[in-house]
DNA sequence: GGAAATAGTTCGCATTGCTAAGGAGTTGGA
DNA sequence: TCCAACTCCTTAGCAATGCGAACTATTTCC
């Protein structure tokens, strides 16, 4: 990643810092939106934030819970509480590291993955038909987005 | 991350649906953990809740509480308790439309026209400088992802 | 053995959004 | 004219979500 930031951005004619700060509000003011409508569409008793760190764990096998806070960005007091709803839903697994007895391990349980399944056909139905609805212009943009976020979201707080 | 997932998906083959599933997972947990990151900073005294409305005021003019609502895709009473505030810090304004007495115009006061323009070099910079360092590539996928969003989201609840 | 560090947890708080119910103003028809 | 129905907004109460501070349990280091 370029560090090369302030040099690029102060470099920049002013028009262009104003055109980043349009796309900064209106980034935001998508992505704000978007997250309301993602955790206002908690239909199977899982809440966003839960399904969202059951596909963590299904893209990367077994973490500790502060591992897992941190690829959520979240902070463990907040994990502590997402895994608990969904341990005691039977949709993950905490097991004690046996070399090291403070670091609890989650796992993804099978009913988490069937869980996950059936949310692929059912709950995110209704944005994949959209996303597939849309020119595929705008979503290969969303994919490459989507990339970038992420890369945005990499640093420091 | 080049999949060629978009020939394949405007043709609708059923591996087109797992990566539409993959794809909204994977936008979900980016576009969760960015609204969180946004709302986490609030360091003006106005949470990103409210300037996300103000930055629509900026960009709308005067506008009612329900149309404001309506952009901002929140319900009223959510709108009724953002403009409460924004109020009583001065930032906007609040009138009675004299040809319907029910409705209120909320227009964006001059402090909070400062207040923006602050923003753009205070707290935004944090997004701007780091979009400034993304790859163009990147940086041009998210300007078209912000459009497409909001085409996704665009549609009924 | 005991101080310091680390991983999670518990607790209390703030924010944010919603639904349900109510108040004020407007409108349309008997 | 008058009142019932509608619209716009507000109030009140609830639930979800995230955080920091303080605590426990465990490990590490001297």
């Amino acid at each position: 990643m370029e560090t090369m930031t302030e040099a690029a951005n102060t470099r920049r004619a002013p028009e262009a810092d104003d055109a980043d700060a349009e796309l900064v509000a209106r980034l935001r003011l998508s992505v704000m939106r978007l997250a309301r409508r993602l955790r206002s569409q908690a239909d199977d008793g899982v809440s966003a934030s839960q399904l969202s760190a059951l596909s963590t764990l299904n893209r990367c096998a077994a973490l500790t819970l502060g591992e897992l806070s941190a690829a959520e960005r979240v902070k463990p007091p907040t994990m502590t509480r997402i895994v608990a709803a969904l341990e005691e839903q039977g949709l993950v697994t905490r097991a004690v590291d046996p070399t090291d007895r403070r670091v609890a391990r989650i796992a993804l349980a099978d009913e988490g993955r069937r869980l996950i399944e059936a949310n692929r056909r059912r709950k995110d139905a209704y944005l994949a038909a959209r996303l597939a609805a849309l020119d595929p212009d705008d979503r290969t943009a969303i994919e490459r987005a989507v990339a970038a976020l992420d890369a945005l979201l990499e640093g420091p707080a």
